[in-house]
DNA sequence: TAATTATGCTTTTAAATAACAAGCATATTG
DNA sequence: CAATATGCTTGTTATTTAAAAGCATAATTA
């Protein structure tokens, strides 16, 4: 076994990263809340991919324990939350767009627009900027 | 729920990546192979993690079939066999360096070395070329 | 205002998965 | 030729996940 001097990490980023990126369920609520507009529970149910609500439930506690996403009370609705996602959450856009771009090159179905992918590689933090900011002003204004 | 244009993606990027990404294990098979320099079956053994035997194999098998490694005899040892990363494989290398900057931003006790962040923010495609290039000659070496 | 529906869960139970331990075939080493 | 290394497989048990149903509060409709 090779070592290189990167190699000796104890706090592991790795294993940081996975406690998020090594569930299936938060990838797919990261998604909806990326790029599909999510906001309320019922949009992650709706979503198409036949999440249980337990699962759901457990999944936005944990998001909101790593301090990825916040759960606000919605002001028009009084039973109603709006989930949005925090700094750190936004943070983890360039990895997810990394993930759309792999899976645009290998996934012969994929449904990626060629031109988000095109927009992506000519610049990918303009992009993930881009699209964070828009997420940011989105939150603001219907909170 | 606001409809975006890149939204109506049925041969969803990141469904097809959760399959790789949203697996704990997986996860940590990669690092080993990318930043570890592991290539045997008791190199991810013994990466720390405590995996078992039966988990590890059926992770192996799960990355062969879906094109990320591919398992070689050890011509220089019968019985054993190297793993490396296919093309394929190596793609995921972005994405991999962006849940590291990712974990770095965010976890206190990271040990991710700051050179190692620096140089990634300096130049994100220039490492992953850098560190595919020392692993794909790596593999052609001891083949 | 009373009944109905919406919303965001929790609880229960069944099924799938993971962890642990042991075993095993082939290969190499002493 | 006996002992050890290697890369698994095969049980068995424990844990996690998923599906289904239920439930409290809030809003809407009649």
């Amino acid at each position: 076994m090779t070592k290189r001097t990167t190699a000796n990490w104890n706090g592991c980023p790795i294993r940081y990263g996975a406690a998020i990126f090594g569930d299936n369920w938060c990838l797919l609520i990261l998604r909806d809340l990326m790029f599909k507009g999510a906001r309320h529970y019922a949009d992650f149910i709706n979503a198409g991919e036949g999440i249980s609500t337990n699962i759901l439930a457990t999944r936005l506690a944990k998001l909101q324990a790593e301090g990825i996403i916040e759960k606000h009370p919605d002001p028009s609705h009084g039973k109603r939350y709006i989930y949005i996602l925090t700094d750190k959450g936004l943070g983890l856009l360039p990895a997810m767009l990394e993930i759309i771009d792999w899976s645009e090159t290998w996934d012969s179905e994929t449904e990626v627009p060629p031109e988000f992918a095109d927009e992506f590689r000519r610049d990918r933090l303009a992009l993930a900027q881009k699209i964070s900011s828009d997420l940011k002003a989105a939150q603001r204004i219907d909170d």
